[in-house]
DNA sequence: CTGAAAGCGCTTACAG
DNA sequence: CTGAAAGCGCTTACAG
């Protein structure tokens, strides 16, 4: 492999002239610059990029750990990510975050990334890890997850969830339904949790009961939601609306309730969670809430690169981005 | 930051026993170990992995390259590229591909990964880089995506695409069908070209004509094939069938349909390409060709560990793997 | 089993 | 504007 030294010597310069040029901070002489290029053209030199990390002790990469790769959800985030990221001159590398605690120990406390987005719970093993101080040194920011009490002092952007579900389930109270169902994530998944709070604090607040065979676990997959919808079905005085953590799991429920030959919203209404490509293709149309992805990935993206740049001194509360209930075809008016 | 140095120090033994401790290479004396085990534990002391990664020249890491984070297609091969990552002793790093052509370059000169799985399309401009010779010490394999003719001696992991719309567009003429459309992708997606080409030449084989408005780009999206569907329905001699070159397209044609008050699939007969986890529980069951993900990603991260260790020598034959139509809902005869 | 030393390929004060 | 030199934090022959 060539090097710099190799590139020095056709030059006839110095490596540190051949590094400056490269770098261009300091000035170098048109035509020192011009035979530094020519040699570099002439070796195909390029820089070895493991040791400029090394060098410098950053490698301009902004990780970003998520929950599953194939889920169109992120890919709004994303995008807001990517494009502050550019602007910024930051590369953006992806991660999932089933990985073990060692792999996540090693993401935060090798440099291998200048700052780390979070759209995803922080592994049980995690955060023990990122309490102890030394590893604050990583800028991180939280995104679309809820927070966990045991990292409060983590930044993050997210919607209010909780405020967001009491909506939905009082839009569902409005057109008649007393008996209405939730289908939750997982217990990991603190989001899952803060809209589940919210369905309940809107139930009490309308003085309706919340049976327990109401609120299911759905996995946040389409299949989850399958088999706790046909549950529901099941009960002698079965709800005439369902509440779903996501649309995937919302999805999965007008999928099985079209199996059984219930129709969707006349007998029974469904809400899902986060407004994903699909929900407006499907049939019917789904009532979901929106999140502002790109906007929540921008703002991520804009408080790790500035504090990348100013040294690290993140705010820790959360910035709360609006959602938005949207209104399609999977609810009707309970008569 | 503490260093090898502080851990020595404390220890009262040289960097290289320190050295030798983490890496268990050779043997180190019980304990010798032990007391440098402790004097990790006090300083906190972790490797600086960007100066493992520059010392040792590799990283451990696998980079995937793929269209975009948010596509539920790549679930899968995710899902098969993780599990032998993890058999492998490898971390596995995501990327989306519509990066300029200099991250590109970057990447692929750049040490930063030990190797390379392409799920997209090369950029042109990598193409270029790619021809180098100095740059195939760097492992690569492409899969799903057909291979490109100006980088034929990548390797490869995908379905017979050609065959695959091939049999899919038979399915749909043994149905009685004869005025079939096409919904491609995008004239930069090699894999779509080549469904294409297998859907013109089933028609051909059965001695149908392809009208030059059947065939239509729908860039891939939902929104895309939408459009693409209303220009067909608004056609005179409407076709009675469509195949969609993905499911996120023939899912934006069942909707269309839908919209314009026609139903699928006694009016119209719709096939998709990929199964993705949401064309079963689309209305109607979504008919399309399911590509074996898992095993394509199992594949290919079996095939670039097998080129890291090895140091490089992939035969450049494509491997297929099997496609299979899966037969649900979107497709009845035509009287 | 262990240590002294070389060196990986850069970047960056420090002189000049 | 340019060069000589130090050094980033490791790993790894080479001796002993």
């Amino acid at each position: 492999m060539v090097s710099i030294k190799d590139v020095a010597k056709l030059a006839g310069v110095s490596i540190a002239t051949v590094s400056r040029t490269i770098n261009n901070k300091d000035r170098v002489n048109k035509e020192t610059r011009e035979r530094v290029r020519q040699a570099i053209e002439k070796t195909g030199f390029s820089p070895n990029t493991l040791a400029q990390n090394f060098r410098r002790g950053r490698t301009n990469f902004v990780m970003v750990v998520l929950p599953s790769i194939g889920d169109p959800f992120f890919a709004g985030v994303v995008k807001g990510i990517q494009s502050i990221a550019q602007q910024k001159g930051y590369n953006v590398l992806f991660c999932e975050s089933k990985m073990n605690s060692d792999e996540f120990t090693s993401l935060l406390v090798s440099r291998q990334a200048d700052g780390l987005i979070l759209l995803a719970t922080v592994p049980p093993s995690g955060i023990e890890v990122l309490n102890r101080e030394r590893h604050r040194t990583l800028p991180i920011v939280v995104a679309c997850e809820a927070i966990q009490p045991e990292v409060r002092h983590l930044p993050s952007v997210h919607i209010d969830n909780v405020a967001a579900a009491k909506e939905a389930t009082r839009f569902l109270i409005s057109h008649g339904h007393e008996r209405i169902a939730f289908i939750s994530g997982t217990n990991t998944s603190l989001l899952t949790k803060d809209r589940e709070a919210g369905y309940r604090a809107a139930m009490k607040a309308a003085k309706l009961p919340v049976q327990d065979s109401w609120v299911l676990e759905g996995k946040l997959t389409i299949e989850g939601a399958v088999k706790a919808t046909r549950s529901l079905l099941h009960l002698s005085m079965r709800p005439t609306a369902i509440l779903c953590a996501n649309d995937d799991m919302a999805i999965g429920a007008l999928h099985e309730i079209r199996s059984t030959g219930l129709t969707v919203p006349d007998d029974i209404s469904v809400i899902g969670f986060d407004d994903i490509r699909y929900s407006q293709a499907v049939f019917p149309p789904l009532t979901t809430v929106r999140q502002p992805a790109e906007e929540i990935g921008e703002k991520a993206m804009y408080r790790i690169s500035h504090a990348i740049e100013e040294g690290i001194t993140l705010t820790s509360e959360p910035e709360l981005v609006p959602h938005e209930l949207v209104i399609r075809r999977t609810v009707a008016r309970r008569n």
